[in-house]
DNA sequence: CTATCTGCTTAAAACGGTTCAAGGAGAATT
DNA sequence: AATTCTCCTTGAACCGTTTTAAGCAGATAG
């Protein structure tokens, strides 16, 4: 591999200078710029990023530690903050954790190892120590997707209350009393802030417009969890006239144990996902769901990082909201008795 | 930061017993060793990876490029890879080019300023010219999903042509005679090659089994565009029972077109679709599919790139060939004619 | 008591750049 | 012709490690 010393020596030039071609070509004077540069393009030389982030004490690197890249929202996440990064010449190690703490403990340690300069990420439960000792080497944090409860970071989120609300409010709307919530584990904060933030919404419906609500919590947030659900459920009693789901496979799963049941969808049952997947649009019965700006929210997350590496005096921590927005398709439709109430009046 | 130097003065030892005793602690009196790890432990001291690969000339950073991390083949493939770097101690720097050759080439200058390692690539079309330019350099590289034409590299590929041969049969072995191919454009290798065993299949079968094939080209390779498609197609005329598609994006497409014109699946018109997707199986037809193990493909490759930057001196270059599978659901069934043959038999 | 050996530790030389004070050659001014 | 300016170019210091040859005790052997 050439050096600059290399490229110095063939173009018959002081070290410096070759530095000054790449680095602050207005310094040199027109003929030995061109000169310098016509060595560096026949040598193919390439700069050694280790020797220069070593003295500029900077690398360019952001790290974005996500729990399971597969899932769409990170998917989408996860191209906002690369094109974010691209454009400010940074580059993304990406880390996938699949939802384990001692993952992200072991690459928030090969993160820091590689000296990134900020980390993206959307922790597990209990991380806080792990990100405090990160922050305490000098490598800036921003949560994505989670509160920056006492630490010393930015963090983006979507506002997953206002998601929830929206979700009831609809099918509120549409004449729906009797509500199934198919949900996940209650310790994942998206799915307590957004049960929060249906319970609010109820809350501030006068009280016989209330519906009434049953919270079936899967153990995984599957399509398949979700079909065995359901199925069970429905052969028990079919009490419900709207479903809320956690995401939009569980609402797919949901769908397909409600068809094999012969019932009809959206007119016995209407069905609302959460994420709007590329794929909700082309389902068979086209998905209604809650919109999630994630790669605004991976772009966003980015640029917040960045320009706290590049100007950190100047830096103060923040925390930027997105809203979630409700996407009407074709699952979701008034009860029969709504629409006879709506024809009348 | 702290340094090395500073970790020294503070176990009022040199810096290069520190040094030691981060790299070979073997060689430390045990008392020493003790010592130091104990200030480094208290100081939080890491070592800086810039200099540290300066000095070694390594970094254990590696390069993806795919075109569109969206696509779950390359969710998955990228899952591959980052396990398998991650068990090795390597990182991955994730780059998504939209299938765009202009930032495919700024993507490998961007990973070359940061000397990766290695770079495992799913290149677009015509890019040998720059790949070269990435190998002159020393940087190693392995093709994933593309053969390694005239160039000094590793590669994996799904066989693809297998592939294509796989649906075929499968369809033919139902009764299928005549058939519809939507497939993407034909500079896309894998559309090639699928198309290429497709018709392989049909020359090794007896002449009066042999389908008809009419092959449609799509735009883009997405739900919408087949849907349209095969929309027109049926106004005009409903000539085939079977479709082959390129992808399982485009068999869901397909396969709303055909509901909503009432034709019923599987029993007037069977759909493969190709890829497998996580959805494939969810589906309100869970929808026959070539699956190809995107996964394995990435922990190959970079097990493959990752054992050539360990041992440059003892490495071969060689090709991993993956065999897609066949994955039977209901989205595919025998024609009417068909049963009765077999009812017959 | 001197000589050799052993086991640690150390000082110094890389690694490949960036940066900056200092130097040098012409051109412009006096 | 001497002086001052400009504009470039250069040499050297430095970034934080790893590595290697050399050094220094203390122990063992002669």
């Amino acid at each position: 591999m050439a050096s600059i010393r290399d490229v110095a020596k063939a173009a018959g030039v002081s070290l410096g200078t070759v530095s000054n071609a790449i680095n602050r070509p207005e310094v040199l004077a027109p003929r030995t710029l061109r000169k310098v540069q016509k060595v560096i393009e026949e040598m193919g030389f390439v700069p050694n990023a280790s020797a220069r982030n070593l003295r500029a004490g900077r690398n360019r690197v952001i790290g974005l530690v996500v729990p399971d890249i597969s899932n769409p929202f990170f998917t989408d996440l996860a191209r906002g903050v690369n094109d974010a990064a691209f454009a400010a010449k940074y580059v993304v190690i990406l880390c996938n954790t699949d939802a384990s703490t001692e993952k992200e403990v072991q690459y928030l340690d090969v993160l820091s190892a590689q000296n990134v300069e900020g980390i993206l990420i959307t922790p597990a439960r209990d991380s806080n120590r792990a990100l405090a000792s990160v922050t305490e080497k000098g490598i800036r944090l921003a949560l994505v997707d989670r509160p920056a409860q006492g630490l010393q970071a930015c963090s983006v989120a979507v506002n997953d209350s206002y998601g929830g609300s929206l979700a009831l409010t609809h099918l509120q709307e549409l004449g729906h009393r009797n509500i199934l919530l198919l949900t996940g584990k209650a310790d994942i904060p998206q799915v307590a802030d957004r049960s929060a933030g249906i319970a609010e919404a109820i809350s501030k419906l006068p009280e016989h417009e209330r519906p009434i609500i049953t919270e079936l919590r899967l153990e995984s947030m599957s399509a398949q969890s979700a079909y065995e659900a359901v199925k069970k459920k429905i052969d028990k009693e079919l009490d419900f006239t709207g479903i809320i789901c956690g995401n939009d496979m569980i609402a797919l799963g949901a769908i397909r144990a409600l068809r094999e049941n012969g019932i009809s969808l959206p007119e016995e049952v209407s069905v609302i996902g959460y994420d709007d997947i590329d794929f909700a649009e082309s389902a068979a019965v086209p998905l209604t769901s809650i919109s999630q700006p994630a790669y605004e929210l991976g772009y966003a997350a980015a640029e917040l990082i960045i320009s706290e590496c590049e100007n950190p005096e100047r830096h103060v921590h923040q925390r930027i909201e997105f809203q979630p927005r409700l996407i009407v398709r074709s699952s979701t439709a008034p009860t029969t008795s709504h629409r006879a109430t709506l024809r009348i009046s």
